[in-house]
DNA sequence: ACCTCACATGAGTAGTTGTTCATTTATAAT
DNA sequence: ATTATAAATGAACAACTACTCATGTGAGGT
């Protein structure tokens, strides 16, 4: 990208060095971008705080978050994808739940986060 | 999106009417999906994760990104939106750091998420 | 006054995303 | 076997995103 620096101080260059120094690799920060990614839209996010009660089967989460079973389905697929949650087959339904505890974690964070916002 | 209950089991009436219960608004969502999303980009999560060491202007950023001064400033810009980021001015540099240690938090813990993982 | 530097921003664009609709698969019931 | 139900999936499309490039703004230096 050819950047120059701002200006040629020392505490610049300390600070650029330190921050390098501390970042991590490519692939962990895709990772860490894709989870992200996944909890931030509006269908998603709805459907692991339902989850967070307990486990429901595709049918009930397009009842609850009155939706179409078919978009709730893609849904699910990014979420399995995430590894956010987990499935298991009972007869002819589907029942989903949070894949762990950090899921129900970060969401409570967020919800912290946004509790301090006006 | 006329849903009709896959089975009309008791349990299935319960398990949709406790989570309905516990649904938050839809404003509330929203926020938390856009928190996430600000999140969920291999771009802005790195520009978090290098103020996490400490401030930094924005052509520090870049350089630690190895990104040009215009993508930086544009995802800033949406970082700012979030909530996520505080700016201090000081002559011709804006220096930018983390608004809070919620953000902090959220990273490590999606850190903790994904190192579980393969 | 002029120029330069650090940053912000608007327009444009290629790539991505979330839904609907139609179809498919798999299990269960008659 | 046939039919119905729960869920998954592919195609299509409108809406959105994250860059680049060009330009604007505001503070400093000369």
């Amino acid at each position: 990208m050819s950047n120059i620096a701002c200006s040629d101080t020392d505490q610049h260059a300390k600070n650029v060095a330190a921050a390098r120094e501390k970042m991590l690799t490519e692939r962990e920060f895709l990772f860490l971008a894709e989870l992200f990614k996944a909890l931030g839209d509006y269908t998603r996010v709805r459907i692991l705080y339902a989850l967070s009660v307990g486990e429901l089967c595709v049918c009930a989460l397009a009842e609850v978050l009155d939706m179409s079973q078919s978009a709730i389905s893609h849904q699910l697929r990014l979420l399995r994808a995430a590894k956010l949650v987990r499935y298991r087959k009972e007869g002819k339904n589907v029942f989903y739940e949070l894949d762990d505890d950090h899921v129900r974690n970060l969401v409570s964070q967020g919800l912290d986060h946004i509790s301090e916002e006006g």
